[in-house]
RNA sequence: GCCCGGGUGGCGGAAUGGCAGACGCGGACGACUCAAAAUCGUUUGGAGAAAUCCGUGCGGGUUCGACUCCCGCCCCGGGCACCA
């Protein structure tokens, strides 16, 4: 025992809710639950099915986190905010009836294990499961009601089996255009062995060698291989993420030379249900910001593809704006188009020479930073407008990227504002296709005019459309971009210049690692170096053990060399003697492993289904927790908590694989998560001193506002919490200093769920100190002994209980922890004013605060001699004869300014609420002698006198 | 530059278009104490002796009435970026 806490033992009543008695009470709740399983949730199906009857006919739910990746830092207080709250939430459905499944389990696989056993030589298995255990361990002592024993990490080979075997089924399908959805590859095969589908090159299946049939096939797995480009990294071994170079194209670790190369990787082929993952996203009860952001990412544009006349043959375009193509008054090549060449001129050779090199030596970083200044060099020709017939200049430009679209644009500046921007450098002629609105030439100051010279910028929108005719077609006229679209697309089409497209912004999936940490491919090859998948019977495939885990380094120039991951050191692992059906025979293993995301794509499946060697998830028990509820729903998790930051690459991936499995007939729901939302963070004051050093946030004091560490004045700023900040507060501390009650009501009385707020630990208190009266309220501080009294209850408090009820069932459901704790609070200093608590409140009181701070609602249940715990108790319901008063308070304003309260009695009528408002003595002078123009009345609420 | 959020007391925040500031922290005063801490009680947006006036980032608008709805701007946070 500290001195402190000693000191005010001494002192304090013996029985006063403390942090140390928080702990003896919270411990042993939670030794009784993990004993009773008091949060097991049974299954209608297989070996967590035990108990199922008793709950058959309840309603249920499926409740879960973004599960955690366990890092070696073990959590900060910001971590838990979304588990409180979902904790809160199942803890109040099940008091609702719910059958509720609830629990959680760890993105193991990853980066920071595999770069702890690099440095520290140890496997990072032993690494990630201490890391798990501590986490399990903070986790448990906050008092979360998991089903623990569905509780899974993806790096268990029972689990990343299961990863691998949804690797096989994509690996093995194909999607069919026509009816939209994925299939198994074999009905392909079939369709080409009957010559119900043509082969590429129209030769007959029977005719083709068995290399050439798998080539063929290959190429429409929805898992293939496929040159990608990467960001190699000879120096490191590896590649490298966009973030992980510097702008100088150089290694942020180490300083090595990156090159921009295409590698041969497994890619995913996400892009054929861009359509479909942009469609439901109309079926989820999801926030709009992140559908907005999926659907952006998805990115799709309905354009066309033109051809343009020139000396060099047609230059080939994608636009998005066909509809403007009467305004493109000159071409752009990329530098690195091969037309440039051919199509500058001798005049400007040199000049083009000059200034393609230059552009090309920059990378494409480089050439991002020069914002907003165009450059570019004429190239001396022409191209010719397909709907115009005029000669256009082509010029070469390094705004326009040969990695995207074709290389070449048309630019149109009158729509476009880089090419607007470039015209106006070059002296380029801009011709308006659409005539804006007013109050766009109002805000800018100038008169309404298609002559663009005054235009300040270029005009992005509907509008009516203008100089957009020839003999053959006609866009002018007021019409939608869309139908001015339709109609260009279509005459382009007839007179053969280019067809309508849509394209996507999303890409395909790259999906291999260079790396030791994760799951290995169920794929090895023969001598024909195609893939061959493994039989569902060799699954696992597991991670060979390893003393070096480095991919290895190569001369940092060299950028021709292939990488060389990890797993290539596991030689008797590589070279593999296997009997794939046709006699044992030597094969080559693959030696990428898969990305973290994979284990991430399907965890909420397997928590249904946590033990079924089977199959991933018996689609009984499936169908229970994820089925759609009505027809036409899409089924999923009925509710999904996590941080935005996940708002597109998890969620998507997450949402691919789950309906390749629902097209393969796997899941009955064809959407992972049907309701998500997104909590806010919780960020904390970090401080630097004069030098820039951020100093430990618990040693800064405050001082009249200024910010002192030791003796130096240090300056405040606001961030994420981390340990780079050295601001982290751990949750171990608030167990010690509070309890874990008081913490969880802390941080769910901070403000929304959904709001990302600044950590004070000053503010703790507030919360302990709630919990304190409620506990003096039931209990004797000096004596221990509860009391509680069977008493006539006034009706007063009556109407204070029930409106609490009331409010707090509302709050809960939304969601809305924050203001539910405010009013638990109201109601407890309600009763604190009379000195006790009559049994019938004592028994809602505690059960509304228990699924906010469970472990003492339990010891009061307990003491107020209930024999069973209370998370299964139904949840109090309001009498809705106390939530209507005899006589209601409304408001009275004159000009809409409020002087007064009157009473009225309930249902009264308009004349009756004016009457009474007349009646009070400072409106009647308020309005004595003026002439009325108009009296507002909103019953129930107030009177607006509106006088002249 | 674009997209998505958000600006309310000293601080975190509350408010179906209807009393702005619930609840908590902090502050002030008081009780208990030799004293302090802890705890409890009263009080606390600003100005003013008071009546009252002013107050939800700024400027307009709609409305009997705007923190809330509309238009324009400023600032802060997050994401994306010459994606045609």
């Amino acid at each position: 025992m500290t001195e402190a806490s000693s000191r005010n033992g001494a002192d304090q009543p013996t029985h006063r809710y403390t942090a140390e008695l928080a702990q003896r009470i919270e411990t042993a709740w939670q030794a009784r639950w993990d004993a009773e399983g008091t949060f097991d949730a049974p299954n209608p199906a297989g070996a967590l099915s035990d108990g199922f009857e008793a709950v058959a006919d309840r309603p249920h739910l499926f409740v879960m986190d973004m599960f955690p990746y366990p890092s070696g830092a073990g959590l900060h207080v910001g971590h838990p905010l979304g588990y409180i709250g979902t904790d809160v939430y199942a803890r109040f459905k099940r008091m609702c009836g719910f059958n509720v499944l609830y629990t959680l389990g760890y993105d193991a696989f990853g980066l920071p294990a595999e770069q702890h056993a690099i440095a520290t030589g140890v496997h990072p298995r032993v690494n990630t499961e201490q890391n798990v255990a501590n986490m399990r361990r903070q986790l448990h002592r906050l008092g979360l009601s998991h089903d623990r024993r569905r509780s899974i990490a993806t790096t268990d080979e029972d689990y990343y089996r299961w990863t691998q075997w949804i690797f096989l089924q994509i690996f093995n399908s194909w999607y069919d255009s026509e009816s939209g959805r994925a299939r198994p590859i074999s009905e392909l095969e079939a369709q080409f062995a009957s010559a119900e589908r043509a082969t590429p090159n129209g030769m007959p299946w029977a005719e083709m060698s068995s290399v050439q049939r798998r080539e063929l096939i290959d190429q429409h797995r929805l898992a293939y291989l496929s040159e990608a480009p990467v960001n190699w990294c000879p120096g490191l071994g590896t590649i490298l993420a966009n973030e992980e170079v510097t702008a100088e194209g150089r290694s942020d670790i180490g300083n090595y030379p990156v090159f921009k190369r295409n590698m041969r990787q497994w890619v995913m082929r996400i892009t054929s249900y861009a359509d479909r993952l942009l469609d439901d996203l109309d079926r989820l009860d999801w926030p709009e910001p992140i559908k907005i952001m999926q659907r952006n990412w998805i990115g799709r544009s309905e354009g066309a593809r033109v051809r343009f006349p020139s000396p060099a043959g047609a230059i080939e375009v994608f636009t998005t704006r066909p509809d403007t193509l009467f305004g493109a008054t000159f071409m752009v090549l990329a530098p690195e188009h091969p037309l440039v060449k051919e199509l500058t001129s001798e005049r400007q050779r040199d000049e083009v020479q000059a200034y393609v090199r230059q552009a090309v030596s920059r990378t494409e970083v480089q050439r991002q930073e020069e914002g907003r200044d165009k450059t570019g060099v004429y190239l001396g020709t022409q191209a010719t407008n397909p709907t115009t017939g005029q000669p256009i200049p082509i010029w070469v430009a390094d705004y326009v990227l040969m990695g995207y679209g074709t290389g070449a644009i048309m630019a149109v500046p009158s729509g476009d504002q880089r090419d607007f921007e470039f015209a106006r450098r070059f002296g380029l002629p801009i011709v308006a296709t659409q005539m804006p609105p007013d109050d766009w030439f109002e805000r800018h100051g100038i008169a309404p005019t298609v002559h663009c010279d005054t235009w300040p910028e270029a005009y992005i929108g509907e509008g009516r459309y203008v100089n957009s005719a020839n003999e053959s077609v006609s866009l002018d006229g007021d019409r939608t971009v869309s139908e001015a679209k339709a109609i260009i697309n279509q005459w382009l089409e007839q007179h053969g210049h280019g067809m309508g497209t849509v394209t996507y912004k999303l890409r395909d999936w790259l999906f291999s690692r260079q790396r030791y940490w994760g799951e290995p491919f169920p794929i090895v090859y023969d001598e024909t170096g195609l893939p061959i998948a493994l039989p569902e019977s060799q699954l696992p495939v597991t991670l060979p053990d390893l003393e070096d885990f480095k991919p290895q380094a190569l001369e940092p120039d060299d950028d021709r060399t292939d990488p060389i991951p990890p797993l290539a050191r596991a030689t008797q692992w590589v070279e593999a003697e296997l009997d794939l059906g046709d006699g044992p025979r030597h094969y080559r293993r693959e030696i990428n492993v898969m990305p973290q995301w994979a284990g991430s794509c399907w965890y909420e499946l397997r928590y249904i289904d946590p033990v079924d060697d089977q199959a991933v998830v018996d689609p009984v028990n499936e169908r229970y927790w994820m089925g759609p509820r009505q027809p036409g729903d899409t089924g999923g998790v009925d509710l999904y908590v996590g941080g935005v930051e996940h708002a597109v690459l998890h969620l998507l991936y997450a949402r691919f694989w789950h309906k390749v499995l629902y097209d393969l007939g796997h899941v009955s729901s064809e959407e992972p998560f049907h309701r998500l939302f997104n909590q806010g963070y919780i960020q904390a004051h970090a401080y630097r001193d004069e030098r820039g050093q951020t100093v430990e946030a618990s040693e800064v004091v405050e001082r009249d506002g200024r910010y002192f560490h030791g003796d130096s004045e240090v300056k405040r700023e606001y961030g994420k919490m981390g340990k780079s900040l050295k601001n982290v507060v751990t949750p171990d501390e608030m167990y010690d200093s509070y309890g874990a009650d008081t913490f969880r009501l802390y941080e769910m009385s901070m403000g929304p769920l959904d709001a990302s707020r600044p950590w004070n630990t000053r503010d703790v208190v507030g919360m302990q100190r709630f919990l304190q009266r409620v506990w003096r309220l039931l209990i004797d501080e000096e004596t221990g002994v509860t009391r509680v009294e069977d008493r006539e209850v006034d009706a007063e408090t009556l109407r204070v209980l029930h409106r609490t009820i009331d409010g707090v069932r509302a709050d809960m459901d939304g969601l809305r922890f924050n203001t539910s704790i405010a009013k638990l609070i109201e109601l407890t200093n309600h009763l604190m004013r009379s000195g006790s608590a009559p049994r019938e409140v004592a028994d809602p009181l505690v059960l509304m605060l228990a699924p906010l701070a469970p472990h003492l609602a339990e010891e009061l249940w307990s003491r107020l001699g209930h024999e069973t715990t209370l998370a299964h108790q139904l949840f109090p319901e309001a009498d809705p004869a106390y939530l209507v008063d005899e006589q209601m308070e409304i408001g009275v304003s004159v000009n809409g300014k409020p002087r007064a309260r009157v009473l009225v009695p309930a249902g009264a009528d308009e004349a009756a609420h004016e009457s009474a408002a007349r009646a009070d003595d400072r409106i009647a002078t308020l309005l004595d002698g003026r002439p009325m123009r108009k009296v507002v009345v909103v019953p129930g609420r107030l009177v607006n006198f509106v006088v002249g």
